[in-house]
DNA sequence: ACACATGGTGACCACCTGGTCACCTTTACC
DNA sequence: GGTAAAGGTGACCAGGTGGTCACCATGTGT
């Protein structure tokens, strides 16, 4: 059946939201393949054939349900770029920025990650490389700035630095939303602010001036 | 049907050999929930009920070849916390030994890291605190070993220090296994022994003595 | 020659999957 | 009231799933 997806935007807000939010809790819970249309359905009590209306097939919710949250994840980024601060406490304050993010939208963060090790996710590709450039951008902006106020070492290279910047956000943000990537050997947990802290201070001593 | 594994210890090498490895590509493929039984029978030219009397089910499946990649995993790093050589030295050798490892073992670290954000795989919580423990216990000794030698600043905290190496190894480790995971800015694709220079001359400037 | 154990087989089972579609209900307009 | 369009429905489908089990094949000991 060819997908209607007029009929769906034609929902009063209040069901579309409902439907949006048990899909991707779904995706979220069991991957792409472990996602059941029939659990979906049965859970906001509408048939089966309503959502192949809306969307056409499984892929097709799944499309829709991501590019949504691939709008939302760039939205913070944009607001910090274009704060004031010196190049450490924009560091913090994305990663703070991450971390609400991933308290205020769990279910898509988890959907991610899923997507970012199975190879076998739907417009993987496309997902993930738009998301990816927009990364890339971002710090890329933040580390010529930085290097233009003085503040990192002139001798850094600058893809590197993007990278190691990357690879240090994305793992902490990965730690927030997955807490069994513990060490198991710290005894006092932290909180968030006092990790921010202890990483960006980590981040100075490697690529500050001194 | 109960399992009966005896049965599956008694096969010829080169037998067992050929089921694990190809029951391991099917897991690593297609998560748990998607990989299938009945390929993996067709693959192997056996019958169902043959894979069923070695292991009882699916789960038994998994168990078994999961449980033999945990001792794998172990091994390498045994071998480095008794070399020779400075703190940022073994660093070095470890990412090294990492990158070997998963290039000598893909299928499995393809496992581990679909595991890792996967709650849904079996025996999930056992496997990966199985792992974290041995590592962090690794690293532990080797922070351990630095500041001893003098190696380190002495005002590093242990356990950030150790949250921090994990880190940054274990991103290294999902960079070179999923290189989609790629800044997409850097224009010279570096080889891994760059790379692994680059993270320990950026963690020399972090957390060593000057 | 017979018995017994061991490994191997594949048709079969109940259940679930994504997807279809002929039909029903509701709303809106004349 | 009549009509047409839009939204909603759920029995049904073909195909795949993990799992079972009665039966077969082979070898070994007596």
């Amino acid at each position: 059946m060819a997908s209607n997806r007029q009929t769906f935007e034609n929902l009063p807000e209040e069901k579309r939201g409902r439907v949006l939010n048990e899909a991707t809790r779904e995706f979220a819970d069991h991957g792409y393949q472990g996602a059941s249309i029939n659990r979906i359905v049965d859970r906001l009590g509408i048939a089966k054939g309503s959502l192949f209306k809306y969307f056409g097939s499984k892929e097709g919710l799944f499309e829709h349900v991501f590019s949504r949250a691939v709008a939302d994840f760039k939205g913070p980024l944009k607001a910090i770029r274009d704060s004031e601060g010196d190049f450490f406490t924009r560091i913090g304050q994305s990663l703070l920025a991450g971390a609400a993010f991933i308290d205020g939208h769990p279910h898509i963060y988890a959907i991610y990650l899923k997507m970012l090790f199975n190879e076998n996710f739907p417009l993987r590709e496309r997902f993930l490389g738009e998301i990816r450039r927009a990364h890339a951008k971002y710090l890329g902006a933040l580390v010529d700035d930085g290097i233009a106020a003085g503040e990192l070492r002139p001798d850094i290279d600058r893809g590197m630095t993007v990278f190691l910047l990357h690879t240090t956000l994305d793992r902490f943000l990965q730690h927030h939303a997955v807490p069994s990537l513990d060490t198991g050997i710290d005894p006092a947990p932290r909180s968030t602010e006092d990790r921010v802290r202890a990483v960006t201070d980590f981040l100075r001593h490697g690529l500050g001036q001194r």
